[in-house]
DNA sequence: CTGAAAGCGCTTACAG
DNA sequence: CTGAAAGCGCTTACAG
């Protein structure tokens, strides 16, 4: 029924060999032969077949993009840093929400692998050590995004977590509060676990004991950080501000603290991490700690871009990505291949969280000048 | 290197066939055949190659999702409705994000073609009714998901666009105000245009002449209501309430208001379109026309999955998706598909939309008690 | 119930 | 520079 490369062939006068090399730009076609098949093509409306091309060269031009969910705020931008690149190298993404459970991870991942997928991104990651070791032992590359696996060899991008969760809460006690609570994000993910970390820090460097009533467990999700709120808010000392661990948790503090009749930041105050787009927003102008969203989606895909190409070298193809790859080993290097194997080592980039004050933090209630614009006029 | 069908039949000792009906749940394979060739699988560790099968089949198991921009909060929740059914049925679902740029989306739907995915779904439709008619003689089913194109035959899934408007603004209209301005989805939007037309037929049962100058083009996103409002606010006549195509242009028109130092909804009313999770916050408040998001998704998938079962028989090939079908043709229908095919016709799903009132309509500034219950403390 | 063989639509050495 | 042939990893009539 669909039209094939024969098809083409034969409404050309060539051989399918022929056809399949200029529809694949190898050079050495003669100019007429080359026409004659581009009109051929054009006349019969044929489209390559993907599967079919994917099933000789070993590669998908797709890869899968695991994230909890999509509907948090945080993703949506991640995954356009992903797929804007991807598509810039007609790579397509397979869009998977685990909602951070480990059964529909790998679930997922298991329906990656048979569609063969050249590689994932992790935005997510439930699965353990041994199973993403098994992964990596049948040869499908990955990346962590905005996650890391401490103690194990992963590409991967990130924000300094410890870092920002350090601003976030020595600008609170910059700004004279003591009594500031945490909501964390779900345990056993490294992003929130180093959020804790740099709160924990700005408060041993001003000598404050942090209280464990004042850690409260959140998950990353406005009803998380709603209960986790009416929790603080509830016990008999309250809090003088809150660090949520990232903006989704925040909100829903906010939402607590709005139903108990009281005001952010005049009596509690508020910092989050993400800076997703609604902080901006004039009625709400949360103070976060902003992540270079976009960016780690798309470094994310870069990285991964590379692996892609390497394994393919290692199998003998050449990869196409070129543009996107680092340079390394020459060509004698290569030769070697089965001797031994020269992989890149892997590459951790970690990228620099950003304060951004805005009013619920309470500067302004000091008179501190915001440092930002948020106005949508430029 | 990775492990095939041909090793596992060797190593159960016996026949591909039998292997591939073992994995295909075939009925008429021996217990004591099918416990070997289990075993050997997982011995091997071996996961089928979905591109090969797909050459056979000629089913990928994936589909487009096309939508402008999964950034703006209303696609992520339609994206989930759909992704959460395809997963059901074990299919993949392809992100792609056109930006309501026609030519990125022709580049997206022949990559999707290439992979020859069973079928598309469109959030949003750039390409004309001819390209569309082109994609249907190809075979390749797809459905329209909060959009439509009137004139062509497509199924769809809808909410009432012109019934919404109308509420929106019937609403503001019975609270008292006369001056009310529309800000305008993208042009050559079905929805947007409905909306508009739903914006009229309200103002007009009250007698009043919409005037032109009430009408101010937006384009569904933050910016463009945020412009679109500052332009409203500059003209002489500042309008007493707003009624925004889709709930991202009140946010920026809000933001517009805000900036000019005014309130909502004391000095300005204002009421949205699409119930996206933000408009629920206790410090927006949004008033709006609220649109079943995931219900839309996943409807879309369910009618999507319903053409592409019916494209396997017409090919004589059976379904597996019978779970999501409705019944239709008889045996003896399907026997003639030769001399003449029985395609259900293309079923449009229209939705009610739902007003959602709350703060910024300013219904309460008239003691009109808000009937929704926001607080996530269920 | 089971296996051998053909075929899905490409690409890629291998000859020439 | 071009073509014939093999092969990628499955499924599916066709025999038996």
């Amino acid at each position: 029924m669909a039209v094939t490369i024969k098809d083409v062939a034969k409404a050309a006068g060539v051989s399918k060999s022929t056809v399949s090399r200029v529809l694949n730009r190898v050079p050495c076609v003669r100019g007429h032969m080359r026409e004659r098949v581009l009109k051929a093509v054009e006349e019969l409306g044929y489209t390559p077949n993907a599967m079919a091309r994917g099933l000789t060269t070993k590669r998908s031009k797709t890869i899968g993009l695991i994230m909890s969910d999509i509907t948090n705020p945080f993703f949506p931008e991640v995954a356009r840093g992903v797929e804007d690149l991807m598509k810039d190298y007609n790579y397509n993404v397979i869009l998977c929400n685990t909602d951070g459970r480990s059964e529909k991870e790998a679930a997922y991942v298991k329906l990656l692998i048979e569609k063969r997928v050249d590689g994932i991104i992790f935005t997510s990651v439930r699965m353990g050590v041994t199973d993403l070791t098994a992964l990596k032992k049948r040869g499908v590359p990955f990346v962590l995004a905005g996650r890391a696996l401490p103690g194990f060899e992963v590409d991967l991008v990130i924000v300094d977590n410890v870092l920002g969760g350090f601003q976030a809460t020595l600008h609170l006690l910059e700004l004279g509060y003591r009594r500031i609570a945490h909501i964390t994000g779900p345990p056993g993910v490294s992003a929130a676990h180093d959020r804790q970390e740099g709160y924990e820090k700005a408060l041993k460097q001003f000598h404050i004991n942090p209280d464990p009533a004042w850690i409260v467990e959140g998950d990353f999700t406005q009803v998380g950080g709603y209960r986790a709120m009416k929790r603080l808010l509830s016990s008999d000392r309250r809090p003088e501000a809150i660090f949520a661990a990232n903006d989704m948790t925040a909100i829903g503090a906010l939402e607590a603290i709005c139903e108990e009749g009281l005001r952010v930041p005049e009596d509690i105050a508020l910092v989050g991490f993400d800076d997703i787009p609604l902080a901006r927003l004039h009625t709400i102008q949360l103070t976060t700690v902003a992540q270079p969203k976009y960016e780690i989606g798309s470094i994310a895909a870069r990285l991964l871009l590379e692996r892609i190409d390497e394994g393919l070298e290692e199998a003998g193809i050449s990869g196409e990505t070129e543009g996107a790859r680092i340079k390394h080993g020459g060509a004698e290097q290569r030769r070697e291949r089965t001797t031994q194997r020269f992989k890149r080592p892997t590459q951790s980039i970690v990228l620099p969280p950003r304060l951004v004050i805005r009013r619920t933090c309470g500067s302004y209630l000091q008179g501190i000048k915001v440092g930002y614009e948020d106005s949508l006029s430029l």
